[in-house]
RNA sequence: UGGGGCGUCGUCAAGCGGUAAGACACGGGUUUUUGGAGCCCGCAAUCGGAGGUUCGAAUCCUCCCGCCCCAGCCA
């Protein structure tokens, strides 16, 4: 929270300001966020992109946007859109800058004939499988490539006959001359090229051969002229090979920053398994409401703020972390609490008689529209004799702290009068609870008992006559224990999707101001939660609202606590 | 039994040799026309463990333990 100051405020930022002042790279900071274009961004890239916009823009510097898209196999146009459409939605701009490693092709073509004249690059003709073989293992070192020691002029040669597509897939590919034996298994030989006859999103047909991300990554960061190229801990061990390349290239040498990646509990986060959600239908779409997708949180009604918030109050840090869902909503809360309007609804209806009422009258009366921002002003809402109110805000037999309505008890409706429920009507076959009755105060409206006298419990409501119908879905987390991926339990995480993480509610009604929202509109259903009209499912016929997060619930607590 | 990382409250996370921030969660109180929001208070005698250096260590050294990542012609 020194975002307004200069302290640094995380690791990364220590390393930046170090490098400022030495001089490193000239006091500039520039970064990037390079998404590989095959699959939506989901929350965890959200921690990125606010992390290397926030500190191009921290540090006067600029950030990139720079599509990863060496591998035409799996990367499709459609992704690239959605993911543009996502970073600006979260709020950043990318200017101009807007690159892509394809772009870089033919430099990087260039690159490796030069490695090869230098003999640091060798084409191999063994086959996947049997490079495999010769990798070594964790403990064991690998062994050389017959065809490592190949001549130059030969190396060059084939090196052009495979970029002319002389070789089917698979049959040659061109590797880096480094250490057979080190260690670290990124250096015995990794791959630059490989032939793939498949046509790519931007260059079409032009290339065959395709450079491998490590033979990619860096050289873009220097094309571009990043200086601090910040990717997640599991690219640690290719630190050293990014360096190689930089160096035996003998060109602009960014520096690669490592951080943890983001872990949610209650959902999951790879591309593999929320796509795996889609395809199996457990999910409708990307986008689902459910999903922790960008897409699924902002059709769910998430403000890019309060995302934005989460990302910077979560820090920045190296070790393996599983933030709580919980902190999550707390953002989302704290920034909807200060503006969304509230509303009232009432998703489970149940009829209420106000048996003293006059049968024809229609009173307006006054709302606030925000108690924490008054200069939302306020608004009317229209009262009558026959009203809905929440199911569960009646009892007939209520427990111990229990404050809502029940038989002979007198309760507040919001902004309007206080009623005492003098009768319950059920049906005479079920037992069920049809209606209430309930006499009014006429001198208490507005809320206020002009005698002083007290009522324990305010309810919201709605105007029978005046109400409107309207579809309203609750979503809760897709999984309920904190981390489906914990398998102890002995099952796929498939298996363990909440079978309530949807209640699609179809009679609620709402009242009429909210008649005319537009798709998106966000506000507090008061005493409800936050909900916003669906963007995909909404429309004035047919009005969609979705619960995105309920507002904290002590009644809720006090019944659990009680072992209901 | 190779290499690279990481271990500070239930969960994140500051701390960089001078005597354990903050946030979420949780518990309690206060207030309230949302059992909402706000406000207050409580919540790590100790930093994975054991030794050592030092007047002084979460911070330095040694050893040990635990967790994560790496054997794609994926990124």
């Amino acid at each position: 929270m020194n975002a307004d100051n200069n302290t640094p405020v995380n690791f990364i930022e220590n390393i930046i300001e170090e490098d400022i002042q030495t001089g490193r790279y000239g006091g500039s900071v520039n970064t990037r966020f390079p998404p590989e274009p095959n699959g939506y961004l989901h929350i965890g890239h959200a921690k990125s992109i606010c992390l290397n916009f926030g500190l191009a823009n921290k540090y006067k510097g600029l950030c990139n946007l720079r599509f990863d898209d060496t591998n035409p196999i799996k990367e499709e146009e459609e992704y690239i859109e959605s993911i543009k459409e996502d970073v600006r939605w979260l709020g950043f701009d990318w200017g101009d800058r807007m690159y892509y490693a394809s772009d870089y092709f033919e430099k990087l073509h260039e690159f490796a004939v030069k490695l090869i004249r230098e003999g640091k690059a060798y084409v191999d003709d063994l086959t996947a499988d049997e490079i495999r073989g010769h990798r070594g293992t964790l403990t064991e070192p690998g062994r050389e490539s017959p065809y490592r020691n190949r001549s130059v002029e030969e190396n060059l040669e084939l090196f052009e006959r495979m970029t002319r597509g002389e070789f089917r897939d698979g049959e040659r590919v061109l590797r880096a001359k480094i250490d057979m034996s080190s260690p670290n298994l990124n250096m015995r030989d990794p791959v630059m090229y490989r032939i793939l006859h498949a046509s790519h999103h931007r260059t079409g047909d032009k290339w065959c051969i395709y450079p491998m991300y490590d033979f990619t990554h860096g050289q873009s960061d220097s094309i571009e002229g990043i200086t601090h190229s910040i990717c997640t801990l599991e690219f640690e061990d290719h630190r050293p090979l990014y360096d190689w390349f930089i160096k035996a290239l003998g060109i602009y040498h960014p520096r690669q920053i490592e951080f943890a990646r983001l872990n949610l509990t209650h959902t999951v986060m790879s591309k593999r398994r929320l796509l795996q959600l889609v395809e199996r239908g457990y999910v409708n779409g990307w986008d689902d409401p459910r999903m922790p997708t960008i897409s699924g949180l902002r059709r769910r009604g998430y403000t890019p703020e309060s995302i934005r918030t989460f990302c910077e109050r979560i820090g920045v840090a190296k070790r393996d972390s599983m933030v709580d869902s919980a902190f999550l909503e707390h953002c989302l809360r704290e920034d909807l609490n200060k503006r969304a309007p509230r509303m009232m609804a009432v998703l489970k209806p149940l009829k209420v008689i106000i048996d003293n009422y006059p049968d024809e009258l229609t009173e307006e009366l006054e709302a606030v529209n925000n108690p924490e921002d008054p200069s939302m002003g306020t608004r009317k809402v229209p009262f009558s004799k026959f009203i809905y109110i929440e199911k569960e805000d009646f009892l007939e037999d209520p427990p111990k702290k229990f404050y809502r309505l029940a038989p002979g008890r007198e309760v507040r409706l919001r902004y309007a009068y206080f009623i005492k429920c003098t009768d319950v009507v059920k049906d005479k076959v079920t037992g069920e609870i049809i209606e209430i009755h309930c006499t009014y105060d006429p001198s208490t409206r507005g809320g206020d008992a002009p005698d002083g006298r007290k009522v324990k419990a305010t309810l919201h409501w709605v105007s029978a006559r005046h109400a409107f119908n309207a579809e309203v879905r609750l979503y809760d987390h897709l999984f309920l224990m904190d981390n489906p991926m914990d398998d102890r339990d002995g099952l796929d995480f498939l298996e363990k999707v909440n079978p309530g993480s949807v209640e699609k509610l179809i009679s609620c009604m709402l009242e009429p101001a909210l008649k005319e929202v537009e798709p998106g509109y966000r506000c507090q259903f008061e005493r409800l939660g936050y909900f916003c009209a669906d963007i995909v499912d909404s429309s004035e016929n047919n009005p969609v609202f979705n619960r995105i997060v309920p507002l904290k619930d002590t009644w809720a607590k006090v019944q659990k606590s009680q072992g209901q």
